[in-house]
DNA sequence: AGGCTAATGTCAGCCACTGACAATTGACAA
DNA sequence: TTGTCAATTGTCAGTGGCTGACATTAGCCT
C-alpha cells in the first residue's frame, strides 16, 4: 500500500530501494517521453518499456496515465502543506500562505532533483498546462487542494470553514493568482525556477495588500 | 458538421430534421442511463442500443462519452453568452451578468424542455457534481467559458482584458459564486429550478455591492 | 536451506475511440 | 418518375487505457 514516509525514511531493505527506483525511473521516463513528442502520443507501453518493466507494473505504480503526470506535483504539494503547517500561529494567514508557496519553490531545487532533473520538472509544468486532458485534471485537483487549505487556514484561525466565508474566499484568491501565474509563466520564455519563483511573489504581492486590510480590521 | 442555428432553424428537409431527432434522442438516452446506473457504468454501446443506432454513429455526434453529458449546458451557455451579449450597455456589469443568468434559467423551463424533460437536467446535473472525471471537464469547461465572459465584459465598457485586471477578476468572482451555488444546491434537497434559481441570486447579491463599489467609482 | 510473502510477468478481456470502406437514403435535377 | 450525387449510417478491424486472475520470481526471516 501507501508508504506513510517514503521520503526521508532510512529505506529499510532492499526491496523498499528498489522500488523507489522503479517508481523514480517511471515518473522520470514518464515525464521525459511526454515532454519531447506530447502526452496523448507516449503510450504506457513505451513508458514501460523505457524502464524495463510490464505495462501491468505500471499500473500496479499509478492509477492511470495522468497519475504519473502529476507525481512530482503531488510531492511539491506535499511539501507546501506541511510548510503552511509549520508556520508560526501569530503569522498573518496570506502571509503564512505567502511564506510556505516561497519554501516550496526553494525546495524544488532541492528534494526534487533527486528524482528529476528541475528543468524536466519545469518543462512538465509547460506541457500540463497545454494539454487540454491534463489542465482538466489540474484543475479538479487544485480545487480539492483549494480545500485543504481552506481547512488549515480555519484551523489556524479557529474559524470554521462553513460558518465563516474568508478562509474559502481568501484561499480562492490565492489559488487564482497562484493559477494565473503559472499559465503566464508557462506562456512565456523564461522557464526557470526563478522565473516563476520572482512571478508568483510579484502577483501575490499585488493581492496581498487588499486582502490584509480587511482580514485585520476585524 | 456543428449546425450553426439548430434550435429555431426551420429545419429545412427531413435529413435535418431525423439528425437533429438522433441527436436529442442520443443526448436523453445517455442521460437517462447516466443519471439511473451512473456514468462510469454506462457504456457508449448501451446508449446507442437504446437508440438503435450503432456505436460508430454515437461517435459522430459526439466527439467523446464526455461530451454529451455536457451537450444542454452547452445550450444552456449559448443562451446565457446570447443574452449576455444583448443587455443594454448601460447596465452595470455585474447586473448584466445577473440578468443574463436569470434569463437563462428562465429560459430552461422552456427551450430546453423540448430536448429532455427539466428534472432530467436538474439530476444531470447533479450527477456531474458527483463524478471525478465530469468535475474535472466541468471545471475546464468553466474555465474556458469564463473567458469568453471575461472578453466581452470588456468589450461591453471599451477595456482590454489583458491591460485591465477588473474583467476577469470579476468574471472569476462571478464564475465562483456560480460554481458554489451549483455545489451547494447539488448537495441540498430541493432539486428544483426554483431553487438554484433563488439560491443563484441569493449568493449573487452577497458578493454583488462588494465589487460593485470599486466598479463604480473609477 | 526452506518457507512466507510481496513484487512482477503473462494472459485474457472490457471499453473508449478511430480509420476505411461499403451500404443506405434523402435531395435534386432531368 | 427516375437516376445521379452526396450525406448518413453500419460494419469491421485495430489501437490504447485499464483490470482481474493466476503463475512466477525474488527479497525476507527463521
Amino acid at each position: 500500500m501507501a508508504t506513510p514516509t517514503p521520503q526521508t525514511a532510512p529505506t529499510g531493505g532492499l526491496r523498499e530501494r528498489k522500488k523507489q527506483r522503479t517508481r523514480d525511473a517511471l515518473i522520470r521516463a514518464a515525464l521525459e517521453l511526454f515532454t519531447e513528442q506530447g502526452y496523448e502520443t507516449t503510450t504506457i507501453d513505451e513508458i514501460a518499456e523505457a524502464v524495463d518493466v510490464s505495462q501491468r507494473t505500471f499500473f500496479r505504480y499509478f492509477a492511470n496515465k495522468q497519475d504519473v503526470a502529476f507525481a512530482v506535483q503531488d510531492m511539491v504539494e506535499a511539501r507546501f502543506l506541511d510548510e503552511l503547517r509549520a508556520r508560526p500561529a501569530d503569522e498573518a494567514p496570506l502571509t503564512a500562505l505567502r511564506s510556505a508557496v516561497m519554501v516550496a519553490w526553494d525546495d524544488i531545487g532541492n528534494a526534487i532533483a533527486s528524482v528529476i532533473p528541475v528543468d524536466l520538472h519545469m518543462r512538465s509544468y509547460q506541457m500540463i498546462e497545454s494539454t487540454p486532458a491534463l489542465v482538466a485534471a489540474h484543475l479538479r485537483r487544485s480545487s480539492e487542494l483549494e480545500e485543504q487549505i481552506a481547512q488549515l487556514i480555519a484551523r489556524r484561525e479557529g474559524l470554521d470553514v462553513d460558518a465563516d466565508p474568508r478562509p474559502r474566499v481568501l484561499v480562492a484568491a490565492f489559488s487564482g493568482v497562484m493559477r494565473v501565474a503559472g499559465k503566464v509563466w508557462g506562456e512565456g520564455q523564461d522557464c526557470t525556477v526563478a522565473a516563476i519563483r520572482e512571478l508568483t511573489q510579484s502577483y501575490l504581492d499585488h493581492i496581498g495588500p487588499a486582502i490584509d486590510v480587511d482580514w485585520k480590521t476585524r
